[in-house]
RNA sequence: GCCCUGUUAGCUCAGUAGGAUAGAGCGGCGGUUUCCUAAACCGUAGGUCAGUGGUUCGAAUCCACUACAGGGCACCA
């Protein structure tokens, strides 16, 4: 609908132009928005007031002109002038009409753009360093990723979807070598454990594994272990040379062959249960991409040339350095260290040439908050590559902190005293988990509040929106008790019955569903999406305490019926696209 | 110190590329049920859009500065 007005906008604006009313019109985008108030129509274009003082009239005058030019249209029933300048459109009933039909002829399929009509899109989210599980920051971009790219898919993108799984950095060897110190704990041996090393109960269930599987083969005394190792931090020494001797030590203890045999159980057992946990939450990906891979297939050394070659590399104090502050960032960074291992950007540089092979669109970064500092740097790296750096979004998803009591829950990753993405769900349920997660802005901090999350009353969103839904449901079952069945046909034939307050209200959210999965995608945020779904729910409230559908009158009751069938058809869309579930009954 | 986010009703937040009288929900107060789910609905009170200045027909929205809050500034991942 609103494309159409645009169309109408832009044939009138011809007309003038042709006419030598207007100029130019050159840099003026014609916008047209629903209006917020419902005196105002139905939609809203300001144009004649951005026009106003090129075309040298006022607003008023102008749009008067404009109005003038606007073609015929079955779908527009009135346009006024208002305001300083608005132009006012007012639905037909024809057009409300058409919404009702559409929704019920395309089912699910309603709201979404035809498919791979838009820029395709390499999204990548999640991403969390397999050490340990998902706690509920992770779920947050979980649920944000996932949402989003539903909505992005919807809209008419190419999606895929992408988890990075730092599979060789220094934080999987703490991990493994942590496994190990629980291994030869539970073989018996007195093992002093690192302040740095990883404390979770998971890590015992890995060490088992490992036991299960080698038995004492990897056993070694505590004595041997202990022997030549640096201070730990408690013991006044440098936590970090600390472990990073340990892993040394394991290797040496261990051989390259059996310290991999452990680092693979342990990275295996991990990724498996960040799996499972994603799955039951609803989120899924396309390709789990392993950041070993980048190295094994030469990628890397490929990156690195090509910046290489393009003069973007440099050697100082024995380290390659990226110079990246010739290209906005705000110091240069090293891709080689002296001792000859990249770093961890030096991969984030490969997988980003690497991305951008694969996808012809827009690779599209969703990071913690905490991250916000690799935004200039793998800008710069892509323009580096000789890559255009605007096709490299990123979306920054804030922190979310839980609320239980009215009291904020306290979480220390360190003591592996977290609440994981696990717990939470279990405590308040797949459906409230994925949608709190997304109803505020990723830009914004998130409240959540757990109680809420599990309330079952109007103050509750999620049920708010499920209840709705039911309810419709439940009016359908309600007319099969009765023996009676809707007909859709007569429901559209009477459909002009539909003039209530309320009724009106319900046709012209359902015919904006489109337009807010656009809007949606557009601006990366699910939660515009997770409001209109609040809004619309409240609506079919107010319709359904307002007037009763299973009335003697065919039409009337058809009619309604209709109109219900389509509310809970575009709840049940718009749901699924935020991964909850719309309940026959509750 | 530099950089990134944010600041809107008592609380939690919307507010689309700058538009009409700044909106919801919760909480407060007052109502609604012989009737399809009252797990709902209706009404009502509540605002210096953090502050100051600027841009223009028009600013919560854009720009500058200030204050406050969270985060980031490794040859860590």
């Amino acid at each position: 609908m609103r494309a159409h007005i645009e169309e109408l906008v832009t044939q009138a604006l011809g007309y003038l132009k042709r006419d030598g009313v207007i100029e130019d019109d050159a840099g003026i985008e014609i916008q047209v928005e629903p209006t917020k108030d419902r005196a105002h129509g139905d939609y809203a274009c300001n144009v004649a007031m951005m026009l106003a003082k090129r075309a040298g009239m006022n607003p008023r005058a102008l749009a008067e002109k404009i109005l003038k030019r606007l073609p015929a249209s079955k779908r527009v029933r009135d346009v006024e002038i208002a305001g300083p300048g608005f132009l006012n459109f007012f639905a037909s009933g024809h057009y409300l009409k058409v919404v009702v039909r559409e929704i019920l002829a395309q089912g699910e399929a309603y709201g979404r753009a035809p498919a791979n009509t838009k820029e395709p899109l390499l999204i990548e989210f999640v991403s969390a360093n397999p050490t340990g599980p998902l706690h509920v920051g992770h779920g947050r971009g979980a649920a944000y990723g996932a949402s989003l790219a539903a909505i992005l898919k919807a809209a008419g993108h190419a999606v895929d979807r992408e988890y990075y799984v730092n599979d060789d950095g220094r934080q999987m060897d703490i991990l493994a070598v942590s496994v190990w110190l629980r291994y030869l704990e539970l073989s018996g041996e007195r093992v002093r454990f690192p302040d740095n090393g990883y404390r979770g109960d998971y890590v015992y269930d890995i060490a088992r594994e490992v036991r299960s599987r080698h038995g004492d083969d990897l056993r070694h005394t505590g004595h041997e272990v202990a022997q030549t190792l640096p201070s730990d931090g408690e013991q006044g020494g440098d936590a970090e040379s600390h472990i990073d001797a340990l892993i040394a030590k394991a290797r040496e203890l261990l051989g390259e062959t059996d310290y991999q045999a452990v680092f693979q159980i342990a990275l295996e057992a991990m990724l498996n249960d960040i799996r499972e946990d994603l799955d039951e939450f609803g989120v899924e990906f396309e390709r789990w991409y392993s950041e070993r891979s980048l190295h094994e297939s030469g990628a890397l050394d490929q990156s690195l040339a090509t910046l290489k070659e393009k003069g973007w590399l440099e050697t100082r104090n024995g380290a390659v350095w990226f110079k990246a502050s010739e290209l906005g960032d705000d110091k240069d960074r090293v891709v080689v260290r002296d001792n000859g291992r990249s770093t961890y950007f030096a991969s984030d540089v490969a997988y980003l040439l690497d991305k951008l092979a694969r996808c012809s669109g827009t690779a599209l970064y969703i990071f913690g908050a905490d991250h916000h500092g690799y935004v200039p740097r793998l800008k710069a790296a892509a323009q580096g590559l000789g890559e255009n750096p605007d096709r490299v979004d990123f979306q920054l998803v804030q922190f979310a902190v839980l609320y239980r009591d009215g009291q904020k829950v306290q979480m220390s990753t360190r003591s592996g005293e977290f609440v994981t993405l696990r717990d939470l769900r279990e405590e308040v349920g797949n459906d409230a988990a994925r949608y709190f997660y997304i109803m505020r802005s990723h830009e914004q901090h998130l409240d959540f509040d757990l109680d809420l999350a599990k309330s079952k009353a109007n103050e509750n969103p999620v049920f708010y929106i499920q209840y709705a839904h039911a309810r419709i449901r439940s009016i359908f079952n309600k007319l099969e008790e009765a023996g009676q069945r809707h007909n859709q046909a007569i429901g559209e034939a009477a459909i002009s019955r539909l003039d209530a307050e309320p009724e009106q209200i319900l046709l012209r959210s359902l015919g904006r569903y489109p337009e807010v999965i656009e809007n949606a995608a557009r601006r990366r945020s699910p939660h515009i999406l997770a409001h209109y779904l609040h809004d619309l729910a409240g609506q079919f409230h107010s319709w359904y305490n307002h007037s009763q559908f299973l009335v003697d009158d065919d039409d009337l009751r058809n009619a309604r019926l209709n109109l219900a069938a389509a509310t809970g058809q575009v709840i049940a869309n718009g749901l699924g696209l935020i991964g909850v579930s719309a309940p026959e009954s509750m």
